[in-house]
DNA sequence: ATGGTGGATTTTCCA
């Protein structure tokens, strides 16, 4: 089974650069991010039919989660169960045969010390709740989408740059952490012990042409589904090319 | 150097 993520920067524009992605790289499970549609306007039968079942929880504009799936959803989740609920559409979740599969799209945060920084802390530490609450970590548990923060260093083509900067900082980490403590390995890790792998590049300072890339998208992964995980990989390619989004997939493989 | 580009919606917000 291959999972994967993908924040696409608007479903709608990148349709054209999905559907082809999709018929080539055949992901069974798709976790998407920043739809920024209502689920009305989700180009849903293009999709359908490349065979996928979609599971979407979109809104205007901003943010937006989807799943897609070969197979069909066993259960799906909306949003998380905070009090006050989410404002925004940033979580979904659904069971796929034994497997839970979650896609996040974490508050971005602006900048270190900004309204939105706060409220990106807090945000982390309400997800981590939602997870605790609801999921048996013995099973398998795939919860992937743009965290919007880096693990460390080797995530990260400028150091110096970015240290403690938005999706850099010690606080930011120590949430992403949190989630790994709950039991959700990061996958790329298990395979890749080297930095310099990268998933998101800014359009506006020309990143991804200049090298110039954070790792911000993840694969987090219980032992049961980390241990069935034969392979994580970015796919750049996906990056390059005519009206790209500002992020790559990342992709996992699982044995059944 | 507080710019730059891109998306949605709109003369601006967000990333």
């Amino acid at each position: 089974m291959l999972v994967s993520t993908w924040n696409v920067n608007s479903v709608r524009a990148r349709l054209p650069r999905l559907v082809q992605w999709l018929e080539s790289a055949k992901p069974d499970v798709v976790c998407l991010q920043e739809l920024k549609c209502v689920d009305e306007q989700f180009p849903r039968e293009e999709i359908e039919a490349l065979g996928y079942q979609i599971a979407a929880y979109g809104q205007k504009t901003y943010n937006g989660v989807a799943i897609l799936s070969k197979r069909r959803f066993d259960d799906v989740f909306y949003g998380m169960r905070s009090d006050p609920p989410d404002s925004d559409r940033r979580v979904i979740g659904a069971q796929i045969g034994d497997v839970f599969v979650v896609s996040v799209y974490v508050v971005n945060g602006q900048e270190v010390g900004s309204p939105k920084y706060a409220y990106k802390l807090d945000w982390m530490n309400r997800l981590r709740d939602e997870l605790r609450t609801r999921y048996d970590f013995n099973e398998k548990v795939i919860v992937a989408g743009d965290f919007n923060v880096t693990f460390d260093d080797r995530d990260v083509h400028d150091p110096k740059a970015w240290h403690e900067k938005i999706l850099c900082s010690t606080p930011e980490r120590e949430r992403l952490s949190a989630l790994v403590d709950l039991g959700l390995a990061d996958s790329f890790r298990k395979f890749h012990a080297d930095g310099g792998h990268y998933t998101w590049w800014d359009f506006r300072t020309r990143g991804f042409q200049r090298g110039m890339g954070l790792r911000i998208d993840h694969i987090l992964m219980s032992p049961a589904a980390l241990d069935a995980c034969g392979d994580v990989w970015i796919d750049k390619e996906a990056r390059d090319g005519e009206k790209p989004s500002d992020h790559a997939p990342v992709l996992a493989r699982l044995e059944p």
